[in-house]
DNA sequence: TTCGATTTTAAACAATTGTTTAAAATAAGT
DNA sequence: ACTTATTTTAAACAATTGTTTAAAATCGAA
């Protein structure tokens, strides 16, 4: 099945399930080098350290959630159809990686120093022109005038906050995992509904 | 200043403040002891175990957010407003204490076993009434019919979130701890606003 | 005061941690 | 084939981990 990727390569996919599930400090380099067959010592051959390893994994993880962005953002159609795309994306994305969000938040809370965006995350956004098609809507009247960063929570928090919440949600509720699973396909709806009609009010609903 | 409390409860008081800032194993029992001023083994000696101690603050983490919720459901007061009060109230338990959010969701994946609800949050938040209260309000067409795991999602989302991306959304968008929140003062009326008009689409919005 | 229980401590425990060193195995270049 | 890099390993490292043990200190009641 698996292809014979580089050590280097495999180190770091090992690396990224491991620290997904435990965090960086709930996991040992030993651990790592198992799931991936080989010597503990190489991971401090070829990163320098556990922490450099972490940072890695934690900044291409970041970068996947503003590729998602990005892609979308660059597309050349309104800024409502790219709300929905962005929302349906989002969900289909984090389906398959549950695990993303709580450890991208859980990781950043971790680093001591706030060294983000060395990645230039602002700047790919900025490049997409979202936020000068956000700007001409909102002055035509099309879009809400709201703050892009709030516009951004909500975007973030209705769609990531559910994914995260799964085993919270359950241990208050008793549900079953598939029970959970069949209700954030509804919630997929409601979220996109209810951010539409927020943002853009004058719109009709789509069916 | 501080009460002369008893020692269990210092060690309580210290464990809950060094789990939710650096998580359960990014922590050491002696670093716990030392900010009490007392010896290793007295952890040992009152709770049995790290993780035993760990349990005990998570759980009374939890119970913190059900109290506030209760609470307001308790009250003699309409559906919608109870709404506008839960988040009023959210905001303003959250601010006082930012990280709960993720120290439950971080912690809740960390542990193994899902034995939650050992302290009966579901049968505490029936004994208020709401279900029953929201029920009657969507036959009476108040309310918008959406099943309350999903309005929970959707109350949960909108609050918790906002707080617990503080240092995702301030790398990203290069702010300052200030500027957020401001940023987050005006996310309270968005949500709250947002969150009204979907759920209660027939009333007038308040000032 | 004295005796017994409770609370607190110092010390040690075995196990595990991230990392380094030096030697071995493999690959590459000539 | 021989020599030099590169990759991989086994072993050891000092430090730290959660926990236990046994003795000391403190307290309460008789």
């Amino acid at each position: 099945m698996k292809k014979d990727l580089s050590t280097e390569q495999k180190i770091k996919d090992a690396a990224r399930k491991v620290f997904m599930s435990k965090g960086f400090s709930g996991c040992t380099t030993r651990e790592i080098a198992k799931s991936v067959g080989i010597n503990v010592a190489l991971l401090n051959y070829y990163f320098r350290s556990k922490g450099k390893l972490f940072e890695l994994i934690l900044e291409a993880a970041l970068s996947d959630f503003i590729d998602a962005m990005v892609d979308v953002f660059s597309r050349d159609i309104s800024i409502e159809d790219k709300t929905r795309m962005l929302i349906e994306k989002e969900f289909e994305f984090l389906r398959k990686h549950p695990e993303l969000p709580l450890f991208i938040h859980a990781g950043l809370n971790q680093e001591s120093d706030g060294e983000l965006d060395q990645s230039n995350f602002l700047g790919r956004l900025h490049e997409t022109g979202i936020f000068e098609q956000c700007e001409q809507a909102q002055q035509e009247g099309k879009m809400r005038k709201v703050n892009m960063i709030n516009v951004t929570l909500l975007f973030m928090s209705n769609c990531h906050f559910p994914i995260m919440s799964k085993k919270l949600v359950c241990g208050i509720y008793q549900l079953k995992d598939k029970d959970y699973d069949e209700r954030l396909t509804e919630h997929q709806k409601i979220v996109t509904e209810m951010l539409i009609h927020y943002l853009f009010p004058n719109t009709k609903q789509h069916a």
